[in-house]
DNA sequence: TATGAATGAGCCTTCATTCAT
DNA sequence: CATGAATGAAGGCTCATTCAT
């Protein structure tokens, strides 16, 4: 027999966990200014538990990325040990990148909003993303790949635009172009 | 007394010109999902007169952009015909685009934003907009200046999409990206 | 045939006319907490025609007693005239103060609630009620009828108080206990 | 080991000891309309512990106050007693009563709401302070002292009622209005 | 045709109350 | 007994849209 604490806690990370699932649904349906109440309906619970768990819309869609923002930053240090060169793991990582935003509808969106409100999700982009891809930018101006001047941030909300998919331009269209940007990065030879 | 019917049309088209210039400044400051009422204010009319000329969003969305898609249109084979190679005509008419996108707020957002109700712009730029860019295109091609595979309706929806801007990111910023863009779809020597 | 636009601006007076008489009623029966939906029903209107007429609630609370309170003001000058004494007139005066306190049921008690959003009310009070309440203060104290360190502003509070009813304490007992504040400000002979 | 039982509730005990304690402090800073949940959180309880021990808002706050009026309902035979003149013992039973009002903020206004669920407070009060009360209107009478006609409920109502401060009304003032409303039913010489 | 008052659906947010652990 | 997660009713406010004048 678990302590009963225990098994309420247990209880109550499974109603968040459903909570962060149906968020992430519906904002790939709808964007992230979906109606708190349809979240709520789609994980089966009150509105009051969304803001209880989640006191605020930034709340919400930032622990909905969180994790994903966090694996996408541990990629970069190993794609760059063990690629052939910085210009590939750069490559590869924004591959890794492009797969998170574009299955993630609105994501892209609400980062380029400039929505007051989603200053977390941001900050928390600004804090390890950034850096993260800036490392590999780095690792390709000392191997002299890439042609000066390009900035990690510009580069990801570049991408982060070129990812918000629609009818007529779907994913494969958003990493067709997001290849292209790449190639235009790189130092002509 | 000079033909009345002819009079009262003047001044409606005088009053359907007021609400477009209302609402293209507008459209600048807040969006193009900028409430009625406020763009109602600023032409001096009742939200009335623009439900009458304007029933849907869409429908005013579209008519605020038509000119400005149809003097780009008309840019193409100018350019064409004008510039040294195909691919500098195709940048000089991607330089004007962006232009056209980055003044005004919220286009890029809204035609990459899937919206139902702005198809009417959508059909717009598809029929006017891209046989204008794929004119370019394929003088490119016929040159093998670009690499093959990029169609003129991938390249704008990217475009346009690169030119969402905000804080952090702005028209310079947009500029850069676009041009790196192109740069990537310009054939490898 | 009257011009159409007077028709309309007619009706909106009467609108506007029925929100505020509904809202009194409710304001009698509820308090002036009182769910905006609730007045909205009862003047028989949308919520949207209250927000239009009454942007805050304390707009709508002010127009409710706005003119009751121009209309005691002015009764001051008038009753100072009049009476035998100064004493006599402020009596007078601070019946009908009395009178318009308590049949308008939870006034009292939002005058003393330092809800703030009711400023504007209390402004009002302060800008006219006081001043009036002063000037027959002021002219019982060149009489030396009453003692002295009593101000306009805290006899009117204190009489708003008193006017606060309820089961087992209704409008007589509030007369009778001003009425016995008002006999303990006169100056003992 | 000493009983188990008496243990459990002296702990118990504790618990709405503390609950007493923390809605009585946040009753002063909020009123007693304060969120049960402020309260639990200052009492370092769940929310479930005050319903437990509360079932109704109206059980917590006439918990709350009964200490404090059973106190100032014992004073009454003991200034009586004690005073020169039963007009003086009223004097200062009314003070401490308006000491009790001024510093639990809200009471008073709770007490003139007429708000139904504060039933049990009011029946305390009719119970056990207006008897007391009486009594000491009852000397006054008995001595000439007052004027006739005023009961002990509408005074304590009245009082009640005048200590409802707010900014620029405050306890200070509260207690000179309290005051001039005695001077007001002395009975002139 | 133009007007703008009126409508009401829809979203946000708070908080009293219940109940499984 | 105590806990606090979950619920959902209630109320505030906005704004797209209609329609009588």
């Amino acid at each position: 027999m678990p302590e009963p604490v225990g098994v309420r806690r247990a209880q109550a990370q499974r109603t968040r966990d459903g909570v962060l699932a149906a968020a992430s649904a519906v904002f790939v349906e709808q964007g992230v200014q979906a109606p708190v109440r349809d979240i709520a309906e789609r994980a089966g619970v009150g509105v009051g538990t969304i803001y209880r768990n989640f006191p605020t819309r930034a709340d919400l869609v930032t622990a909905v990325y969180r994790h994903q923002i966090d694996t996408c930053t541990a990629l970069a240090p190993q794609l760059l040990a063990e690629s052939a060169s910085p210009f590939t793991a750069l490559t590869r990582w924004v591959d890794a990148f492009v797969e998170f935003l574009v299955t993630k509808h609105g994501l892209g969106a609400a980062l380029g909003s400039g929505d007051p409100g989603l200053e977390n999700l941001h900050a928390l982009m600004l804090d390890t993303l950034v850096p993260a891809c800036a490392t590999l930018l780095d690792a390709c101006a000392a191997d002299d790949e890439i042609r000066p001047g390009i900035t990690a941030y510009t580069l990801m909300r570049a991408i982060g635009n070129l990812c918000i998919t629609g009818p007529d331009y779907d994913q494969a269209d958003a990493q067709r172009m997001v290849a292209t940007l790449l190639a235009g990065c790189r130092r002509p030879a």
